[in-house]
DNA sequence: CCGGGTTGTCATATATAAATGACAAATGTA
DNA sequence: TACATTTGTCATTTATATATGACAACCCGG
């Protein structure tokens, strides 16, 4: 793989959202709260069933939530 | 996890674009072409990070690349 | 100020994505 | 038919996504 960063706004949305904890995100999306949390922060490179699991929840789509920066 | 069907339109798309082969376009999104081969044939749940490469290679967007179906 | 809910984070364990090497089945083409 | 290229697949290994349990740091309304 190369060596880009990948992006998110999936926090944004999920407050643009409204009432959303991370707990309750996680839940709907089918991950627990941890995993949710290191998503949010960039810390890793979520699985592509999850990612659309989140975009269907947060009724987004994956191009808006999901993106990557070649590194610098 | 829920349990959904991943699909996509990988193999499509890259015979559409003409000319890639699997091994091309495995080494233009940087994964072997095993790997390409099983995305391709739907055996598995790639990282987001792949999706977008391979969405850029395709000149894509993931929504129209991956989604799910429903276990019926 | 206090207490409940949320969030960030740690350490450990498990599942699985991705790499590697190899080979047979398929496809195309002279 | 014969040969080259591509594709499907297998077995093994390595890296990492995800789960679980736990706890401290933050907020925020009472």
């Amino acid at each position: 793989m190369k060596d880009v960063t990948l992006k998110n706004a999936v926090k944004l949305k999920r407050i643009e959202r409204g009432g959303f904890t991370q707990g309750e995100l996680a839940k709907q999306v089918g991950v627990t709260r941890q995993t949710m949390n290191l998503i949010e922060a960039q810390k890793y490179n979520p699985t592509i069933k999850v990612c659309l699991q989140i975009a269907k929840v947060l009724d987004a789509k994956l191009d808006e939530l999901f993106w990557m920066e070649d590194e610098s």
